[in-house]
DNA sequence: CAACTATATGCGTATATGCTCATATTAAGT
DNA sequence: ACTTAATATGAGCATATACGCATATAGTTG
């Protein structure tokens, strides 16, 4: 754990990759709204304002990089986090970037 | 701290846009590299075996986005981390991979 | 001021990826 | 089996961006 040596080059593209992930507002919308529990595509593509095809695409990203898990149920497929760890990703980011524009907003009292 | 409501779109833009600056495979490479301090562009070239022009932009970008701060001493530029969640937002990356992996590497045992 | 060094940047190209539209696939109900 | 509903996917287009090459800029030294 909490290794100090560099990265490999293969480790650093999954790193990087992992951060491409959730490097889209759509996306983010998504994982924002599944914060609440499961949803399926069409309540997800609803409540985001994007078209069905281009949720399901996103979802898809979002599943094969085990962000979300995906369940099947009759005619609808149902989305959930299932890597816990996005959850303290998005408040770190969210902390900082905080942190950040209070700093500039300061600059201007 | 910790707001439960949804971020706006603006936010998601930028929560994004953070995300996006650490989806380089070359852009990690260097914040990895100033994790043991601040070193200079040619340092940091010679180290991560960029170019001198590209590893420069990436360095803008990643002084942009206020993860490095900027110091010009005579000659060179000194580069440094400057945002300190990056550190606990590459441990939480690289330990969800672990985990990840270290899953589907039980599948075959 | 000229020569040299360290860094930054303009430009062109290649590649990746997000979006839309149309259509395919899968499952349920009649 | 046919129809309908929910989701997935193929194709094409538009945009973003990483990289290499050449050159510009800034700062130092003679």
């Amino acid at each position: 754990m909490a290794k100090k040596v560099p990265l490999s080059d293969a480790a650093l593209e999954l790193v990087a990759r992992r951060f491409a992930v959730l490097a889209e507002p759509m996306r983010l919308r998504l994982i924002q709204a599944l914060f609440e529990g499961e949803k399926h595509v069409n309540a997800l593509a609803e409540e985001t304002g994007g078209t069905q095809a281009n949720v399901s695409r996103h979802l898809q990203t979002l599943t094969q990089a085990h962000v979300l898990s995906r369940r099947k149920e009759g005619l609808q497929v149902f989305y959930a986090i299932s890597d816990p760890s996005i959850y303290k990703l998005c408040e770190l980011v969210c902390g900082s970037l905080e942190k950040q524009y209070s700093k500039q907003a300061e600059a201007f009292e």
